[in-house]
DNA sequence: CTTCGGAATTTTTTT
DNA sequence: AATTCCGAAG
């Protein structure tokens, strides 16, 4: 065994060797928080605790997953395998399937995602005859999510009148009877959404003395990383769990909480001496990883914010290179330069690929970028985005597998009830719907008996035999499930429901991807019963292969040895850390976010991200921001981003045309700023509440959108002109020729053959194509 | 019941 | 620009 002693500085010693009682850790950005806690678990099991016993809370699953493998290279051994680590959602999801009986919950609960969510509550929204353009679906979830959050249950709104007062202020009086409908729904088709997972395991713990004590009693070391981006939910399940031996090390930094907007309540990180008087309280504030100048810009940045624990950020290191600023006349141009900064550093200091990362604000941001890294043969992997999960084909087999699991899940046997189509249209399902209401019954309950009942019900006979087929198929593939693996039955069941050759029959580009896709998954499986299986308790059910799904996430599948330039939001960089870092976008209403400027808070929150973009770097940072840029499928103009300002200029090195000259004076907020925390939310003028109940209000203008007419249409002569054959140069697509055109001159369309991108027709008008000579 | 095409709507960040 | 929604034709 090691001597986890040696390569450690005084304080983290301190926080290492620190192992009864509670503790708060501050970590500072790049002050090897990670290590510390990973020794801190090693010196644990050094102890002799035994490693069932501790219980380790993570951010990303796959955090948790190098740190249970660096943690067995400390110690050795097969020690470390009973450890139990993981994210909030994964570890108590899987106590929830242990113990779901007790809550009326099946043991395979399927888990919703947002998407899931999304569509239930749309439904309910259209029932109850309410208007989606007042009660849209996201900010209801939102709503909905933002309860849960913070353990207000159906009932507990219901005998609020403070909560209903908010809402009926906000004119949206009808969200508890959406919420009600919502949590009604989600338990009869036994699934949870995400903030259940937490929600539940709550109930689970108070109303279930003995469970608590169980959990209590195994979990007698517990340790939370990222702690302040915990919110209400998960700050009372880590309560409850601890109170007994109080074992209990939570480790942040309150200068990187950027997830308020799910629920991350700073307070728990703010008030944790409250909670625990007699805790320690250990701040790591010596910086390894970057530069000095890196370090104090950022300094510089957080200082601004007003709510904040006060801790002093410092390094040794070098002081390194000032932060360059590139201006750039448009998206395409800021994305031009970064490719080509990573080019020139590729050449002149031996740089990989790797050990470059672009951050931004938004996910839309990525696509003018691939492009500009693709024209000069960079290769890179977004990360986040549209995940491979979310894309139609993939969830549409696996809803198939949902159903095999659970044929409760209403959503999922919707999605596939007529898809591939099968002749059972809307009319049906909903008179299946009705059906199912009328005698308290679940949809699959009424496919089970749907020859004695489909004529009651209306359907005619047809019709009832097509069901009858659909559902014979269904038991079918359960049937397969006892005997062979998931790999197997996913694969008979993209071939048997017919989802391959519906999607074989379009020979597209994209049609030929989605098989592609599917493909994929069905290795994936593949991939996941082989792993399983070598594992001595291994899982390879389907209903473990689903969950995995559910709660992972788009980083868990970074690979180091993967040589790419990694393009990722901001959000998702948190505790990871590159060589050198572009941050893009630096303009007002992109970053800061134009949705954040209403209060303090929010504000804060965005500085808190840069700081977090930032801190990403190890040797090298560079910003970037555009004048124009193509958002909302316009042309929008922007000016440099506040946060530039608050970095004094020595540590700058601006490249271009000084921003200082040409930023505006913020006045900080917009109109009636410093609202509260707790304030209702009153509507804004721009809400469609104004304009529904008092006719037509013209929204505010946006001041910096220039018309589409005079800057999109550079056509001019030589594209006018096109012909057959031509060779053309897309913003997006690149290089390509001409095999067609057609359409009027004014809405002429061409069918362009790329030589990356493969055929797309494109309206003229819009194309922005540069005639090759 | 399905499919197709035009119209409307949309953009913050995610376990 | 891209996705989703909706209505009409088949």
């Amino acid at each position: 065994m090691k001597d986890l002693f040696a390569d450690l500085n005084e304080v983290q010693k301190q926080a290492v060797s620190t192992i009864e009682g509670p503790l708060m850790i501050i970590a500072g950005a790049g002050s090897g928080k990670t290590r510390v806690l990973t020794y801190r678990i090693a010196h644990l099991i050094d102890k002799g605790v035994d490693s069932f016993n501790i219980l380790a809370l993570t951010f990303t699953n796959k955090a948790a997953r190098e740190m249970k493998e660096r943690i067995s290279l400390l110690i050795g051994g097969t020690e470390a395998k009973n450890l139990w680590m993981g994210t909030f959602h994964s570890v108590f999801a899987r106590i929830l399937r242990a113990e779901a009986i007790k809550l009326g919950f099946p043991s395979n609960f399927t888990i919703y995602d947002q998407q899931d969510c999304i569509n239930v509550i749309k439904k309910i929204i259209n029932e109850l005859q309410l208007d989606t353009d007042i009660y849209k679906p996201k900010q209801v979830l939102g709503r909905i999510s933002s309860y849960k959050n913070n353990l207000i249950t159906v009932r507990a709104y219901f005998n609020n009148p403070e909560l209903i007062q908010a809402d009926t202020a906000a004119m949206r009086p009808k969200i508890g009877n959406i919420y009600q409908a919502y949590v009604e729904r989600c338990f009869k088709s036994g699934a949870m959404d995400f903030d259940d997972l937490l929600l539940r395991t709550n109930e689970l713990l108070t109303r279930f003395p003995e469970s608590l004590a169980k959990y209590q009693d195994r979990f007698r070391y517990i340790m939370v990383d990222e702690y302040q981006d915990t919110n209400h939910s998960q700050y009372l399940i880590v309560k409850a769990l601890a109170s007994r031996f109080e074992n209990i090390c939570v480790v942040g930094d309150d200068a990187q909480s950027i997830y308020a907007f799910r629920g991350a309540n700073i307070k728990n990180i703010l008030n944790f001496k409250k909670d625990y008087p007699d805790a320690k309280i250990i701040p790591l504030e010596q910086n390894y990883r970057s530069t000095q100048i890196i370090v104090e810009a950022a300094n510089e940045v957080i200082a601004k914010n007003r709510d904040q624990l006060e801790k002093n950020v410092w390094t040794q290191n070098p002081s390194g290179d000032k932060i360059p600023v590139y201006r750039a006349l448009s998206d395409a141009d800021e994305a031009n330069y970064v490719a080509s900064e990573i080019f020139s550093l590729k050449m002149s200091q031996q740089k990989k690929n790797k050990n470059f990362a672009i951050l931004y604000r938004t996910n839309a941001q990525s696509r003018a970028i691939e492009e500009a890294l693709r024209k000069k043969n960079i290769s890179y992997k977004v990360f986040g985005g549209l995940s491979f999960y979310q894309r139609k084909e993939i969830k549409d087999l696996l809803a198939y597998l949902r159903v095999l699991v659970n044929p409760k899940d209403q959503e999922a046997l919707l999605r596939i009830i007529n898809y591939p189509a099968r002749g059972i249209g809307d009319t049906t399902v909903n008179k299946l719907i009705v059906g199912a209401d009328q005698q308290q019954k679940s949809l699959d309950e009424i496919l089970n008996q749907i020859e004695l009942l489909g004529n009651s019900l209306g359907i005619n006979k047809p019709t009832i035999d097509k069901l009858a087929n659909f559902w014979t198929m269904i038991k079918s593939f359960q049937v397969l499930l006892k005997t062979e693996n998931v790999y197997e039955v996913a694969m008979k069941v993209a071939v048997t429901s017919g989802i391959l050759k519906t999607l074989k029959e379009d020979d597209t580009p994209e049609g030929i991807s989605r098989v592609e896709n599917i493909q994929e998954l069905l290795n994936s499986l593949q991939g996941f019963v082989d792993e399983q299986t070598q594992l001595d308790e291994g899982d390879s059910s389907l209903n473990f292969f689903l969950e995995n799904i559910a709660l992972a996430s788009d980083l868990d599948s970074r690979d180091e040895h993967d040589d790419k330039v990694s393009l990722m939001t901001i959000h998702l960089a948190k505790g990871l850390e590159f060589p050198v870092v572009f941050i893009v976008g630096l303009e007002e209403n992109l970053f800061p976010s134009q949705m954040s400027l209403n209060t303090r808070q929010e504000l804060e929150e965005e500085r808190r991200l840069f700081y977090v973009a930032l801190t990403r770097a190890q040797e090298k940072a560079y910003f970037t921001y555009a004048t124009t840029r193509f958002r909302w499928g316009k042309i929008v103009e922007g000016e440099p981003s506040r946060f530039l300002e608050e970095i004094c200029e020595k540590h700058l090195e601006i490249l271009n045309i000084s921003f200082t000259n040409t930023i505006r004076n913020h006045s900080g907020l917009n109109s009636d700023l410093f609202a509260d925390d707790f304030a209702p939310r009153y509507p804004k003028s721009s809400d469609p509440v104004y304009k529904k109940l008092k006719g037509q209000i013209k929204p505010p203008q946006n001041l910096k959108s220039i018309s589409n007419a005079k800057l999109a249409n550079p056509v001019g002569g030589s594209v006018a002109n096109l012909k057959i054959g031509d060779y053309v140069l897309h913003d997006r697509f690149g290089k390509g020729k001409v095999v067609s055109i057609e359409g009027d001159p004014e809405n002429a369309k061409a069918l362009i053959n790329f030589e990356n991108e493969g055929d797309k027709k494109l309206l003229l008008k819009f194309a922005k194509l540069k005639v090759l000579g």
